[in-house]
RNA sequence: GGGCCCGUAGCUUAGCCAGGCUGGAGCGCCCGGCUGAUAACCGGGAGGUCAAGAGUCCAAAUCUCUUCGGGCCCA
C-alpha cells in the first residue's frame, strides 16, 4: 500500500533511509546479479592518490563514473566497476616524514628503511578507508569491498612484466641526463610529478671577458647559482651579433657583444647614452670565441676540453635579450644536448640535496644552491662582471608534493624510451573516440607529438622497486620480469613482501664473472603503477582469464590534467606490452574552481570540502548540482549556492510526491487495480498532456544522457519537474483529489502521477539515487530498487504534440489573464465574471476550445466564450466620432449640434445608414444628410473589460462585479481562514470541525448564501453563526472593512491509532448507571441529543441485551467501540474513507440507505445512527433529513427502533427544529 | 611563446556546431499574489554596448580574423 510522504524534504534523513536500505538488503550485489548475463562493459577507474580526503573535484569525477554505471545497469550491461587507488609515491612519503619530524632523506635511513615504509603502508590504507567512506557517503556504487591497490603484489609483478618487455624492446635504458630534480626529496621527478607556479627569480647580465681583449660576451640567465658550472655560450648561428661600445658620461666606456637588434634595449637598462656598432657578425662567425671563466679562483671550473668556453652555435637559441646563452651542460637540457654534442665536460658540482660538492670553492660547498644566487651574482659585480641585475616573474616548476623549486642536474637514471612510441601513440589516439572530440585530436595528439622518453626511476623508498639487477664487479645487468625469476635469487622467501627493504636483500650470481649483482635500489614512478592498472587489476600477468574476458577498457572519464598524467602513462605503457591503447573511449572533465574561477589551493584557503557541503545540503543536492550546472568538460565555478537551489529543486519534486502519496494513502489507491479500460475512458486532457510531455522528457534524457551532455539532461528533467509537473498539473488536478469518495476521475489522476513519479525516479536514479529510491519505493511497494529497474522507454502511444502546443497556448492565455487580474488588482480568491477569446485562426480556436473549461478554472473565471475565428465580439463598442470639419463645411452653423446628435444615436444605426447609401437626421425641421466623411468609427471596450493579445488572438477580460460574485469571494475569502486555521490546528486533511462565526451585515449574508459550500469545502459538520465565537481555537479576521470573529473546533475528538488491548481501561458497562426510566416502544424513532453519545449507547445496549438485533451506524472505529460498549451481537457500519472492510463512505449515501433499510425492514431490532452531523457536513443536511424521514417510515412498519445520536451544537437551531419534527421523541 | 577550452544581466548560466522571431532561465534585488503539496510556492518588474575591435552577409551572441581577460596542457 502507498504510504504518505515522510514530512517535509529532508536530504539527509532521505539519504539515510535509502543507504541503510541499500545495505540492510544487499541491493549493490543484487543489482550485480541480476545485470550479470547482460553484455560486458570494463569500466577503469582512474586511481585517486590515497592522501587523505576526497574534494570536490574527486567527487565530481567518481560522479560522472557513477551516473554512467548506474545508467549502463539500467541499460542491462554487465559492468566490471573495480575502484582503484593509487598508494605509493613521494606525497605519501612527505606525509609520513613530517609525521616522524624528518627533515631529509638521511634521516629516513636513520630510522630505518622498514619502519618508514611500514607507516606509508599504514597511511595509505588508513586514507583509503577514509576516502572510500565518503564515495559511499557520496552514493557511489562501486565495488569498495574489492578495490584494486597499486601497493599489491600483482601490481609490481604487472610492472616488472612492463619493464621486462621494454628491455626486451630495447625501449629501457640508462642514461645521463639533465633531470627534473627535488633537492629536498632527494630524487628525480618526472614532467607529471611538475606543478608550475609563477616565481620571482633574478634576472641577470652578465659580462664574459674574451680572451686576449677587453670586448666581453654579455649572456642572460635567471639562474646565477650555474654560473660556477658554465662550459660554453651558444649563439644562434644565422642571427646578426655586433661589437658594441657603451658610453655613458662618468663612466668607462664599455664594449659588449650581443645581438645587433638589442643593443638599444640593454644600453637603456643601465642608462647608457649612447652606442656605437664598431663591427657587425653573424653568430657563426662568432663561434670559436674564447672567453675566460668569470668565476675562477671562486668556483672550480669544469674539466676543460677544446670546446671548454668558448662560443657554440645553437638553432635553439632565440632573439631574446642578448641572444647569448650561458650555457652549463650538467644542468639545462639544451645545454646538455649541446654540450654532449661538443664534447663538453657534464659539469654538475651540486649533490642530490641541492647543495655545492665539496671542492666546488670556498665560500660555496655546503651551501643550498638556490640560496646562492646572491653570494655569486656580488662575487660577479666584485670582479665588475655583473653589467645588470634586476627580477622576473616567470613559471617554474615545483615538486608537486613539497612545493620546492627543481632543479636540472645532471644524473644517470633509467628511461622508457618513449620517443620511440611515438607514431603508434598518434596512430592509436585517433582510434580513441574521445567526447570532447578536441580532448583527443588536439590535446592528446598534441602532447603526444612532444612526447620524451620517460624517466621512471626515483630514488625513493616508498614504491615498486625497479626490477634490475647490476653486479658489484662486472656490472651485467639483469631485468626480471616476474617473481618466479626472482625466486632463484639468494635471499628469497615465498610469499615475501616485494617493497623496499626487503626486495634490496635478495641478489644473484652474476652470469658473466661469478660475482654478486645487487638491485639498484631506485624505485618507480608512480604513474607507472597507474598505468598499467588496466591488466594489473586483472591479475595478468599471473593469469589471462580476466584479461581475456574484459580487456580493453570500454571508457574512462578524467580531469583535463590527466592528458599528460593517466592517459600518457596508460598509453605508453600499454603500447610496450600490448601495441595498442587499453581504453575505446576516453572523456575529459572540467576542473571545480572556487566561486570566482581560480583553482582551489589549500595556500588560497578557498577549498570547498564535499563532506561539509553533503552534510549540510544532503549528497542528492550535491550531485545534481554538479552535473546540472556546465558541460562536463568546462571548469566549473562552484557556487556556494549551488547545491542549495538544487535542493529547492528536490524540494519541489517531494512536494508534488508528498501531494500524490498523500490522497493515494487516503483512498488507499492501488495501480495494480486500475483497469485499463476505466482509465482511458476517464482521463481527462491534462493527464494526457502530462503523459506526452512525459515522453517528451524521456526522449530528451535518453539523447543528452548518450552524447554525456549530462547538464543537458539534468535541466530537461529539472524543468520537467518545475514547469510541467508542479506548476501545472498538479494545480490541474488539486481539484480532483479533493472529491470524497470513490471517483474515476481522482482514479485517473493517482494512475498519471503514479506513472509519472515511477518513469521519472528510473530517469533521476542516475543523478540523485537516494531521493529516487525513496519515491520509487513508495510508489512502487513491491519493487526491490530503482536501480534495478531499466531505463525508460518512449511510449509512442502517449505521445501527443498537438496537445502539447495547445496546451502552451492554454498556458499562455491562462498566464496573460492572471497577469492581468494582478494589474487590475483582482484578488485571484474573486471569481471572474468571464472572458472572451477571439482566436486568429482556426487552429488558434481548436487549441483554445478544447483548453477552455482548463483556463476558465485556473482564472477562476465564471463563464467564458469563443468567438469564431476573426470574428470581433460583439459587445466592443462601436463609436461614431463625427469629424467637424467635413459637416461643417456644408451645415456651418448646425454642425456642433449634428455632432451631438450623432453621439446620441447609436453606432451602428449610422455606420448601417451609410453602408447602405445614406443616413439621415432631422435638425430643426431640416433633413440632413451625413456622408461618409463626416464621420469615422472605433470600437471600443465596454467599461471595466481589459483586453490582451496573445500568440492565437486576443481575450477580453471582463472585471465587472455582481452582487452574486461579490458575495462568492466574501464566502471564499472566509473558506480561506477556516482552512488556514483548521491547519493550524493541526488535523488531518479529512478529519471534521465545528465552526462558530461571529460576523455582521454583508459577510453573514454571504456566509449563508455559501454555506453548503463552506462546509463541504471546509469539512465542517456544524456551522453556527452566533453572537461570540468560542472554540478550541478562535481568530479575529478582517475582511476588507468587515471583521469578523472565526472559532474552530474539532468535532470528534481524533481518531487514535487502536491501542493495545492491555493499554485500553476495561469496559466501564458494568459502572456505568443504566437508564432505565426510558421504555422504547417498538416501530418508534427516538433522538438522544447529548454532546457526547453515551446514553444512546446505553440505550442500544441494553436493547441488545434483551436479545434484538442490532445495527450501529458510527463514525467510531469499530474495535475500540466494542471494547467500551460491548456490542456482542451487533453489526457496526463504520462511517470512514479508509479501505477496511467494515468502512462505508460516508458520502455513499445510496449504500448507506440500502444496508439500513434492509435492517430495518427485515426486524423487530435496534438500529443506532451516531453521527448524524457526519452524515449532515458530507451530505448536507436535507438529504439527511429525508433519509431519516425514510428509515423512520420503514421501521414504523416492521416495528424496529430507530436510535438518532447527535451533539446538538453542532446543527443551528432552526435544523434542530426540523429534526425534532422528524422523530417521535426527543430525550 | 605555442596548443586547447572558456568569456552573454550584480552572480551562475541557455542559445553558438547547422546565422533570421522580442537574447531565454535560475540566484540576488524591488513589487505583488496564493494558502490542505505549504518552514513551501507562484506572478510581475528593474537589470544585457552578448569581453573589445574589424570583416563576411540582406541579416552576426552565432561564421572569420585580431586584441584583451580567465583556465588547462606544454615550451
Amino acid at each position: 500500500m502507498i504510504k504518505k510522504a515522510e514530512g517535509n524534504y529532508d536530504p539527509l534523513a532521505v539519504e539515510k533511509r535509502s543507504a541503510e536500505y541499500w545495505v540492510r538488503n544487499n541491493i549493490y550485489e543484487r543489482l550485480k546479479d541480476l545485470r550479470s548475463g547482460g553484455d560486458r562493459i570494463y569500466f577503469l577507474d582512474g586511481p585517486p592518490y590515497t592522501t587523505g580526503d576526497i574534494h570536490v573535484g574527486t567527487a565530481m569525477n567518481k560522479l560522472l563514473k557513477d551516473f554512467r554505471i548506474r545508467y549502463w545497469r539500467m541499460n542491462d550491461f554487465n559492468v566490471r566497476d573495480q575502484p582503484g587507488w593509487d598508494m605509493h609515491g613521494l606525497p605519501i612519503e612527505v606525509q609520513v616524514e613530517k609525521s616522524f619530524s624528518l627533515r631529509s632523506k638521511r634521516d629516513i635511513e636513520k630510522i630505518g628503511i622498514d619502519k618508514f615504509v611500514q607507516e606509508c603502508k599504514k597511511f595509505a590504507l588508513t586514507r583509503l578507508n577514509n576516502m572510500t567512506e565518503q564515495f559511499i557517503r557520496l552514493g557511489v556504487w562501486m565495488d569498495w569491498a574489492s578495490p584494486y591497490m597499486t601497493i599489491k603484489p600483482e601490481f609490481t609483478e604487472a610492472a616488472w612484466s612492463m619493464i621486462r618487455t621494454a628491455h626486451e624492446r630495447a625501449l629501457l635504458f640508462e642514461g645521463e641526463r639533465s633531470t627534473q630534480w627535488c633537492s629536498r626529496c632527494s630524487t628525480a621527478l618526472a614532467e607529471a610529478e611538475i606543478e608550475y607556479v609563477d616565481r620571482k627569480d633574478p634576472s641577470v647580465y652578465v659580462k664574459l671577458k674574451v680572451r686576449d681583449s677587453d670586448d666581453f660576451l654579455l649572456i642572460w640567465t635567471t639562474t646565477p647559482w650555474t654560473i660556477p658550472a658554465n662550459m660554453a655560450v651558444a649563439a644562434h648561428p644565422d642571427k646578426e651579433y655586433a661589437l658594441i661600445e657603451f658610453r655613458k658620461a662618468g663612466s668607462q666606456p664599455q664594449r659588449l657583444i650581443l645581438l645587433e637588434e638589442k643593443a638599444e634595449d640593454i644600453g637603456m637598462l643601465t642608462g647608457q647614452e649612447e652606442y656605437e656598432v664598431i663591427r657587425s657578425m653573424k653568430g657563426s662567425e662568432l663561434a670559436g670565441t674564447r672567453y675566460e671563466y668569470p668565476l675562477e679562483g671562486f668556483a672550480a671550473p669544469g674539466e676543460a676540453s677544446e670546446n671548454a668556453w668558448t662560443v657554440l652555435p645553437s638553432d635553439t637559441v632565440e632573439t631574446e635579450y642578448t641572444g647569448l646563452v650561458h650555457t652549463a651542460p650538467g644542468h639545462g637540457p639544451e645545454d646538455f644536448d649541446l654540450g654532449t654534442r661538443f664534447g663538453l665536460t657534464i659539469y654538475s658540482p651540486v649533490a642530490d640535496d641541492g647543495t655545492y660538492v665539496e671542492g666546488t670553492g670556498a665560500e660555496l660547498a655546503g651551501k643550498r644552491v638556490l640560496q646562492s644566487n646572491e653570494t655569486i651574482m656580488e662575487e660577479l659585480d666584485r670582479r665588475g662582471l655583473l653589467y645588470h641585475r634586476a627580477t622576473v616573474e616567470h613559471r617554474y616548476g615545483t615538486c608537486w608534493r613539497c612545493k620546492t623549486p627543481i632543479i636540472y642536474r645532471s644524473t644517470r637514471q633509467w628511461y622508457i624510451r618513449a620517443t620511440e612510441l611515438r607514431e603508434r601513440m598518434l596512430e592509436q589516439i585517433g582510434g580513441i573516440h574521445w567526447v570532447p572530440d578536441w580532448a583527443g585530436s588536439s590535446r592528446q595528439a598534441e602532447w603526444a607529438k612532444n612526447l620524451k622518453d620517460w624517466c621512471i626511476s626515483r630514488q625513493r623508498f616508498w614504491g615498486t622497486p625497479l626490477p634490475v639487477w647490476r653486479c658489484a664487479s662486472c656490472s651485467e645487468t639483469r631485468v626480471i620480469g616476474s617473481t618466479g625469476e626472482l625466486s632463484a635469487g639468494h635471499g628469497y622467501e615465498s610469499g615475501m613482501d616485494l617493497h623496499r627493504p626487503a626486495i634490496d636483500g635478495v641478489s644473484f650470481d652474476c652470469p658473466k664473472c661469478g660475482g654478486t649483482m645487487n638491485r639498484i635500489p631506485d624505485v618507480l614512478d608512480v604513474w607507472v603503477d597507474s598505468g598499467i592498472c588496466s591488466w594489473a587489476s586483472l591479475n595478468y600477468p599471473s593469469t589471462r582469464e580476466e584479461l581475456d574476458r574484459w580487456w580493453p577498457g570500454k571508457w574512462i572519464v578524467e580531469a583535463g590534467d590527466q592528458t599528460r598524467g593517466w592517459f600518457n602513462s596508460q598509453l605508453s605503457t600499454s603500447l610496450i606490452v600490448f601495441g595498442r591503447a587499453p581504453f575505446e573511449s576516453a572523456m575529459l572533465h572540467g576542473w571545480v574552481n572556487d566561486a570566482k574561477g581560480r583553482p582551489m589551493h589549500k595556500s588560497l584557503g578557498n577549498v570547498v570540502d564535499p563532506m561539509e557541503v553533503m552534510n549540510r545540503e544532503g549528497a542528492d543536492p550535491l550531485r545534481f548540482y554538479l552535473l546540472s550546472s556546465r558541460p562536463p568538460w568546462d571548469d566549473l565555478s562552484f557556487q556556494p549556492d549551488g547545491p542549495k537551489n538544487a535542493s529547492r529543486m528536490l524540494n519541489i519534486l517531494w512536494n508534488v510526491y508528498n501531494f500524490a502519496s498523500t490522497y493515494m494513502e487516503l483512498d488507499a489507491f492501488e495501480p495494480k487495480r486500475v483497469q485499463w479500460k476505466t482509465f482511458s475512458r476517464e482521463i481527462k486532457l491534462e493527464d494526457r498532456w502530462l503523459l506526452s510531455s512525459l515522453q517528451d522528457t524521456i526522449a530528451q534524457c535518453s539523447v543528452h544522457v548518450e552524447k554525456l551532455e549530462l547538464h543537458k539532461y539534468c535541466r530537461t528533467i529539472e524543468k520537467f519537474i518545475v514547469d510541467d509537473l508542479s506548476r501545472w498539473y498538479v494545480k490541474l488536478v488539486r481539484g480532483r483529489t479533493w472529491t470524497e469518495g470513490e471517483d474515476p476521475q481522482k482514479e485517473a489522476t493517482y494512475t498519471v502521477l503514479h506513472y509519472t513519479l515511477t518513469e521519472l525516479m528510473k530517469l533521476m536514479a542516475p543523478v540523485t539515487p537516494f531521493i529516487a529510491e525513496e519515491i520509487y519505493r513508495a510508489m512502487n511497494p513491491e519493487s526491490v530498487s530503482v536501480h534495478m529497474a531499466s531505463w525508460p522507454q518512449v511510449n509512442e502511444v502517449l505521445v501527443d504534440h498537438k496537445l502539447e502546443t495547445d496546451m502552451a497556448m492554454a498556458r499562455e492565455v491562462t498566464e496573460l489573464i492572471l497577469k492581468s487580474r494582478q494589474e487590475a488588482g483582482m484578488k485571484l480568491r474573486w471569481p471572474l465574471q468571464r472572458f472572451i477569446v477571439k482566436p486568429k485562426d482556426d487552429a488558434s480556436r481548436r487549441a483554445i476550445g478544447r483548453t477552455l473549461d482548463i483556463i476558465e478554472k485556473q482564472c477562476n473565471a465564471k463563464a467564458s466564450k469563443l468567438l469564431p475565428s476573426n470574428e470581433e465580439w460583439e459587445e466592443l463598442v462601436l463609436t461614431v466620432i463625427p469629424n467637424p470639419n467635413a459637416i461643417g463645411k456644408v451645415y456651418r452653423q448646425w454642425s456642433g449640434k449634428i455632432a451631438l446628435l450623432l453621439k446620441a444615436r447609436p453606432a451602428a444605426e449610422i455606420i448601417n445608414g451609410i453602408r447602405k447609401g445614406s443616413y439621415t437626421l432631422g435638425v430643426e425641421g431640416q433633413i440632413i444628410k451625413i456622408e461618409e466623411n463626416m464621420v469615422s468609427f472605433s470600437y471600443s471596450l465596454p467599461p471595466n473589460v481589459a483586453s490582451v493579445d496573445f500568440s492565437g488572438g486576443t481575450v477580453y477580460i471582463d472585471f465587472n462585479m455582481t452582487k452574486e460574485l461579490e458575495m462568492e469571494s466574501l464566502a471564499r475569502e472566509v473558506m480561506r481562514r477556516i482552512q488556514k486555521m483548521r491547519k493550524d490546528l493541526g488535523l488531518r486533511v479529512d478529519e471534521q470541525v465545528v465552526v462558530n462565526i461571529a460576523a455582521g451585515g454583508t459577510l453573514t449574508d454571504a456566509i449563508y448564501e455559501w454555506k453548503d459550500s463552506i462546509t463541504s469545502e471546509c469539512r465542517i459538520s456544524a456551522l453556527n453563526m452566533v453572537e461570540e465565537a468560542r472554540g478550541e481555537i478562535s481568530e479575529s479576521w478582517r475582511i476588507d472593512q468587515s471583521r469578523l470573529v472565526i472559532a474552530l473546533s474539532r468535532s470528534a475528538p481524533p481518531e487514535a491509532e487502536p491501542a493495545p488491548a492491555e493499554a485500553e481501561p476495561a469496559a466501564p458497562e458494568a459502572d456505568e448507571p443504566k437508564d432505565d426510566s426510558i421504555v422504547m416502544e417498538a416501530g418508534s424513532t427516538y433522538a438522544v441529543f447529548e454532546e457526547k453519545p453515551e446514553k444512546a449507547y446505553a440505550l442500544f445496549t441494553s436493547a441488545l441485551q434483551s436479545g434484538v438485533a442490532g445495527l450501529c451506524l458510527t463514525r467510531e472505529f469499530p474495535d475500540k467501540l466494542g471494547k467500551k460498549y460491548g456490542l456482542e451481537g451487533a453489526t457496526v457500519l463504520w462511517l470512514s474513507t479508509l479501505s477496511d472492510p467494515r468502512a462505508i463512505r460516508p458520502n455513499d449515501l445510496e449504500k448507506i440507505s440500502l444496508q439500513l433499510s434492509d435492517f430495518f425492514a427485515r426486524q423487530t431490532g435496534i438500529g443506532l445512527i451516531d453521527g448524524i452531523e457526519y452524515l449532515v457536513s458530507n451530505n448536507g443536511f436535507q438529504t439527511v433529513v429525508k433519509l431519516v424521514q425514510h428509515l423512520r417510515d420503514i421501521s414504523a412498519k416492521s416495528g424496529a427502533v430507530l436510535l438518532l445520536s447527535l451533539n446538538p451544537e453542532t446543527l443551528s437551531a432552526n435544523e434542530l427544529g426540523l429534526l425534532r419534527k422528524e422523530v417521535d421523541s426527543v430525550i
